[in-house]
DNA sequence: CAATTGGATGTTTACGTAAACATATCAGGT
DNA sequence: ACCTGATATGTTTACGTAAACATCCAATTG
């Protein structure tokens, strides 16, 4: 196999330009004390040559990578997705890069592992997106010195965790759709091992309970619209049932549909109202109401939060949580006869 | 407690266990020729100062990063994000890391930027999931001795392309509904600067053409769930339009939308065929007949792809087509009165 | 005009790893 | 006992960069 060509070095320019190596590094790094006609030469010689700094050589002197470890278990779901994209922008504008960890399983090994080889990688702060009960027994195997924030968990006590406000969203929710004269409202919760949808299941009850409403008892998918469908047509079937909370749009989506296919009319008959505000929720039969969440700010604070712990050196903890708003559209109106 | 200090290194551990460095190197690599007790030696050293590899002096040492660079424009479509988490996933079980490189504008000078940043990365093959006529003025500053592989592109005689079999699936999508009686077939296209768009539009027309049928006019969206809306409530006052072929599932949402507010009933009087299989898609209303697009494999072959080039040191060109598979629901039925 | 100063540039060194090379040890064959 | 060759382990070195330190030179100052 043919030996592959040395990259070019800072030595290659030193001597194509006729000065000392380290003459390179201070223009490569913009330093000041080169003088204009020196600093020229260098970078005619780095053109020339097509030197590119070697950032194994750079991180192994300064100590630091530039780079933001990410540790999730899917891109299936919206949340991470656009919680990963906007994490990804925030960092490229702080000049740090993004490594991704997908764990294929999310069992404590697999996750246990991830940050085993995380701790080998090339990374200056991790931020993971994931349910907390799932990084108990990784604790331990955490690089020191490293800062960690937690998106989508409820470790505010160990960790630094920024979410979304999945109670005030919650809250809001309810609240619209006994404002609009419904006698109580049902919950579609997300599965049971989700914090997101524990406390979403949480405060949906909460606020009926403060309002003095019957609870009805939720009923349970797994954040898949195929879920969504099927506790629909338990829904469709229960005659009290006016106004329905969705854990989450996909969910409301199936929902939506066994409603149609059962014949109740939404919102005449049934409302409807979901928790994300995916991009397609406003095509939706009908335009679906729903919790809109605002990943975009999550992820700033998440990186915000990496590299503030990284700078200071310190390690954070508590929760940031990031407001929702209520984006109303067709999918709820008054109960039928009001 | 918390060392703040430096890193625990090999000769850490080499001092602890009464070895040379470099038989803990040898250890830490799997090396043969440490006799037991020796390893055992080592191996609870390690542990007991919680020693692990610097993975910049190791990329230093040995040239290679074990990751691979992703340069995309957006994880807001589906077809991306899925892409991504194939390469992800496969690319860890080759071992490799993968460093997430977005470009916020799809415009030269940022895509330019992006491959430059690259060139400086610590990373050893490069994955790009972009049209291609955005790479055109980026070529340059690639760096020598780095495999690439474009996902999503026309260049297959510049790089080495890996895409789903856009034509195959849209050829498909089409006889599908010829074959159930509909004179034609309308379509619902992709933006215009969308090779993948082109390529969908291109096989539907030439499938119509080689049946002998008539080529109704496309109405073109830009992906998105609304703009299929606007061009659906379009498509409803058609009086000839029994079929209609919607370049991908968000659209096709946006449509089924529009015929229902219009109150053309899917699919007894009207038949849509979406693409891409997006998880969503069996709970539409009606559920929707789609082109399923098998991302995974596309992943593999990305990475597989590049770890090719890099193992050989050799450049490759061509495009490599993945097979399609059409998924009939309830979207697609014959023509009224057939 | 010599001494001093400070900016520009060169030299040395260390970062942690692992290949290449060197040495030590020992079993088995004569 | 002596050599042979295999196996286990140690020593040296280089990877590319950048901090720390050293040197040089021109301009300013007493």
């Amino acid at each position: 196999m043919p030996q592959r060509k040395r990259r070019v070095s800072m030595a290659d320019v030193a001597r194509r330009a006729g000065v000392s190596s380290q003459t390179v590094s201070r223009v490569s790094n913009g330093h000041p004390g080169v003088v204009d006609a020196t600093r020229r030469q260098v970078l005619d010689a780095m053109k020339e040559l097509g030197y590119r700094p070697n950032s194994a050589a750079r991180a192994l002197k300064s100590g630091e990578f530039r780079t933001i470890g990410i540790i999730l278990f899917t891109l299936s779901t919206t949340g991470n997705v656009r919680t990963l994209e906007a994490i990804a922008t925030s960092a490229a504008e702080e000049g740090y890069a993004i490594t991704l960890l997908p764990v294929a399983v999310p069992t404590q090994d697999e996750v246990r592992g991830a940050f085993t080889r995380l701790g080998e990688l090339a990374v200056d702060a991790i931020i993971v997106i994931m349910e907390v009960h799932l990084l108990d027994a990784a604790t331990v195997s955490l690089p020191p010195n490293i800062g960690v924030v937690v998106a989508d968990s409820n470790a505010g006590d160990r960790y630094s965790v920024v979410d979304t406000d999945q109670a005030g969203g919650s809250r809001e929710a309810v609240r619209h759709l006994l404002g609009l004269g419904h006698r109580t409202v049902w919950h579609l919760a997300g599965p049971a091992d989700s914090f997101a949808a524990q406390r979403r299941a949480d405060a949906w009850r909460a606020t009926l309970e403060e309002a003095g409403r019957e609870v009805p008892p939720p009923v349970r998918g797994d954040w898949s619209a195929e879920s969504g469908y099927l506790a629909g047509l338990r829904l469709a079937g229960e005659p009290g049932c006016t106004a329905v909370f969705a854990a989450n749009d996909q969910m409301a989506l199936g929902l939506l549909r066994a409603l149609h296919e059962r014949g109740r009319a939404v919102p005449a008959e049934v409302s409807v109202v979901g928790f994300d505000d995916i991009p397609e929720a406003g095509s939706f039969i009908p335009p679906l109401t729903t919790v809109h969440q605002d990943f975009a700010e999550v992820g700033r604070r998440c990186v915000a939060g990496v590299l503030r712990q990284l700078r200071t050196d310190a390690v954070e903890r508590g929760t940031t949580l990031v407001p929702t708003r209520l984006v109303v559209r067709g999918s709820s109106g008054p109960p039928p006869g009001a």
